[in-house]
DNA sequence: AGCACGCCGACT
DNA sequence: GTCGGCGTGCTC
């Protein structure tokens, strides 16, 4: 019986996104195996070459249809999508404008041959009766005690066929010791098949250990975060919870008891992290409390273990995974609780081209209707705390610290007042360099942070403070210094800088925030012979360069260190008493929608390296923006008063959550070409039909404007900037208009949600 | 990504 | 006249 089926090719480029129609015979008794989801092979091209693509719709007969259709080449993998990853499948592609192919690829990695189990395992046995083995060793003809160890042991274990990598753990032996008794004739050596058994441990040596971890009483707070969870966990879940704790108030600890429930209870824990690297403690922690349970998943692993993992979880052999972004595809057949630590942070979203994805609504998409999803963090962000007001999320607060540690002392340095001498040519208030002096002299280690994110650098007013803000967005523009110009990096507005600020008329203007080498030079001027560590993207080198720098710094004592955001996590230094933040005005100041609570978390997280030890810590923020409230919550821990400022601004500027916001970006070797093709794809965006509304455009399109970075590697990039009361209607637009862009070969394009 | 088709300059 | 440059477009 002949079959049409429509596939998508799974390595696919947006060029040729589509699906392609091709017949399938199928052999009597064998009808009906070729599906939705179902694997297959396929000529593709006029070189025929081939291609495996995933099937998605069938239909009976030879639906040619005039046209002279190809027959898939074989069927592929034996184990077809199944329902539940096929609609999620459909979810990630409305939701990311990827192609099904891509979304297969995530799912499904590991197809073919289920191979994790197709390895074999090494058995020995004796050779000869356990009574004449035995004699062996008494008579003492065997002399080598590994040898006589082996042997004994396979008498005692009753002469049983036992696996090698067992015999050689429980001996001590090597694996020599077994090839001689081979030799010998006194052992048997052959193979059999891996099962699940030798899946549950590493290296099949059951060396875990299983109680090192002492699970510690929850206090009230943590107790009442517990139940709501656990709660929502026994009925079935569908909950969304937001665990807002400070830094030590102990959310771990929460973790651990939902996920010692969830396993007694027989069911499926995630537990995400932004970075594995930098949370070794959780892992052991996570290990030596749950052992053989807990899977680790994240993009370093090597090929064995990756298929090792895939298999153990597959089978439920482990059933806690801790994972990063790309673990939220682990194939779990369910999951009850999915928890999201740190779940703030930005190394959720996915940059990869290819899919583009946030792993928190990975996590919503799949599990969010069987799962309680508990998202943590001591500095949320606005938009989820928006949810968590409005009854989508239940807030849950942790306010108390749980273990001992004091947090240390914080103090703003007003610029404003300090300009005489910075104007010097300094970088530090008299504040921070009275504090590094003291710190100094007594011997404590002092970390500068230097927030240069991006190339960007702004104007402001050294006398009021304020940056110059594009009037119709409401955020910095950039400055570019050639040109003495502002340029706005959501609409692409190009004003001329001014020469007096706006605000107050002060004709003291500045641009720009000193770099990391600027900060070391200063340092090394000040404290001629003291050790001075850098830390940034041009002093780290290969896989390990940053964990070097900062183990040298914590074991030679090194009185300073300077960094930037990659000095804000890793290890803990009990031996920084002082944190000087050098310009809290670049973090402020970003040109994008959430540069507050970006500001917000990242202030908070190096104030926080303070005083880790016994000593207490002090922290001197240097800025001309006294009165930002990321400053002001940082000051005074206020998160409330914080996140209403940060709302309304958000509210009344229509940014995320109250709207959808997105980024085309383009990029090609013609600037001149590739402004010119954008231009018109935004034009014709504007002027689509299905886009008009009674008041204006439905979707606002904004730009083109020059990405931040606007030449990579020889290409020219420009963005557009997309607004609309939901993800749908952009993704609609763009599908609509954008065949007009990639008509040319040398484009590059690419839409990213920013929310 | 390949591979053909097509429309221009250097060659037998 | 034909061979081959690579610019452009299609792949069921």
């Amino acid at each position: 019986m002949t079959v049409t089926l429509d596939v998508y090719l799974l390595e696919s480029t947006l060029a040729f996104d589509r699906h392609y129609t091709y017949l399938a015979e199928e052999a009597p008794g064998q009808e009906r195996a070729l599906r939705r989801g179902s694997f297959v092979f396929v000529p593709f091209g006029l070189g025929n070459r081939t291609m495996e693509a995933v099937v998605w719709n069938v239909r009976e007969g030879a639906d040619d249809a005039g046209r002279k259709l190809k027959y898939i080449l074989r069927a592929g993998s034996d184990e077809p999508l199944s329902e539940r990853e096929f609609s999620l499948c459909m979810g990630l592609c409305g939701r990311y404008a990827c192609t099904p192919g891509a979304a297969v690829q995530c799912i499904r990695p590991f197809r073919g041959k289920t191979s994790a189990l197709s390895r074999t395992v090494e058995t020995v046995s004796l050779a000869v009766p356990a009574a004449e083995a035995l004699e062996l060793v008494k008579k003492t003809v065997l002399k080598n005690i590994w040898q006589i160890r082996i042997i004994e042991y396979l008498c005692s274990s009753g002469g049983e066929r036992a696996d090698a990598d067992k015999v050689l753990f429980v001996t001590g032996a090597k694996k020599d010791h077994l090839k001689q008794l081979e030799k010998k004739g006194y052992i048997t050596r052959a193979e059999r098949e891996a099962g699940d058994g030798d899946m549950q441990t590493e290296d099949g040596t059951e060396n875990y250990a299983l109680d090192t971890y002492s699970e510690h009483k929850l206090n009230d707070g943590q107790q009442k975060a517990y139940d709501a969870v656990r709660e929502c966990v026994d009925g079935g879940g569908g909950g969304r919870f937001l665990l807002h704790g400070v830094t030590g108030s102990g959310k771990t600890e929460v973790y651990m008891h939902l996920i010692s429930h969830v396993l007694a209870r027989g069911g499926y824990a995630v537990m995400m992290v932004p970075e594995i690297s930098l949370t070794p403690q959780m892992i052991s922690h996570f290990t030596s409390r749950f052992g053989r349970n807990v899977s680790v998943w994240h993009s370093g692993l090597t090929d064995g273990v990756r298929h090792r993992e895939w298999y153990r979880m597959k089978k439920g052999l482990a059933r806690v995974a801790v994972c990063t972004r790309s673990g939220i595809f682990i194939p779990f057949p369910k999951a009850d609780l999915v928890i999201i630590d740190e779940a703030h942070d930005g190394s959720y979203r996915s940059e990869e081209s290819g899919l583009r994805f946030d792993a928190r609504e990975v996590a919503e998409l799949r599990f969010g209707k069987e799962a309680a999803i508990v998202y943590g963090s001591a500095t949320p962000d606005v938009s989820t705390y928006y949810r968590a007001l409005n009854g989508d999320i239940k807030l849950l607060t942790l306010d108390k610290r749980a273990g001992a540690g004091s947090m240390p002392e914080i103090r703003i340095a007003d610029m404003r007042e300090e300009r005489a001498g910075v104007a010097r040519g300094g970088i530090f208030s008299e504040m921070l360099l009275d504090a590094m002096r003291d710190n100094y002299a007594s011997g404590g280690q002092t970390m500068l942070f230097v927030g240069r994110r991006g190339y960007s650098s702004r104007l402001f007013c050294r006398d009021c403070g304020r940056s110059m803000v594009c009037a119709s967005c409401g955020l910095p523009m950039t400055y570019h210094n050639a040109a003495e110009r502002l340029l706005c990096n959501y609409c692409g507005k190009v004003v001329p800088a001014p020469v007096k600020c706006p605000a107050c008329g002060s004709s003291a203007l500045g641009f720009g925030s000193p770099g990391t080498e600027r900060v070391e030079e200063s340092v090394r001027k000040l404290f001629p012979g003291a050790g001075v560590l850098r830390m940034d993207s041009d002093t780290v080198h290969g896989r390990d360069g940053h964990g070097a720098v900062l183990r040298k710094f914590q074991k030679e004592k090194v009185p300073f260190l300077i960094g930037t955001q990659m000095i804000t996590k890793g290890h803990d230094f009990p031996g920084v008493t002082l944190v000087g933040i050098i310009d809290a005005d670049g973090q402020i100041n970003q040109p994008e929608y959430n540069a507050g609570e970006r500001a917000y978390q990242i202030l908070t997280q190096v104030a926080g390296r303070a005083g880790r030890g016994e000593r207490p810590g002090t922290v001197v923020i240097q800025t001309y923006n006294v009165d930002d409230s990321s400053v002001r919550a940082v000051l005074d821990g206020d998160y409330g008063s914080f996140y209403a400022r940060e709302i309304a601004f958000r509210r009344a500027m229509m940014y995320p959550p109250f709207c959808s916001l997105c980024r085309i970006r383009v990029s090609g070797t013609d600037d001149r070409d590739v402004y010119d093709r954008l231009s018109a794809f935004a034009e014709a965006m504007r002027k689509d039909g299905a886009n008009a509304s009674p008041d204006g455009p439905y979707v606002r399109v904004l730009g083109p404007s020059r990405e931040p970075v606007a030449k990579v590697g020889g290409r020219y990039r420009w963005q557009l900037t997309l607004k609309a009361a939901d993800r749908e209607q952009i993704i609609g637009l763009f599908f609509r208009q954008y065949a007009k862009m990639v008509t040319a070969r040398d484009i590059r394009l690419a839409l990213v949600f920013e929310n």
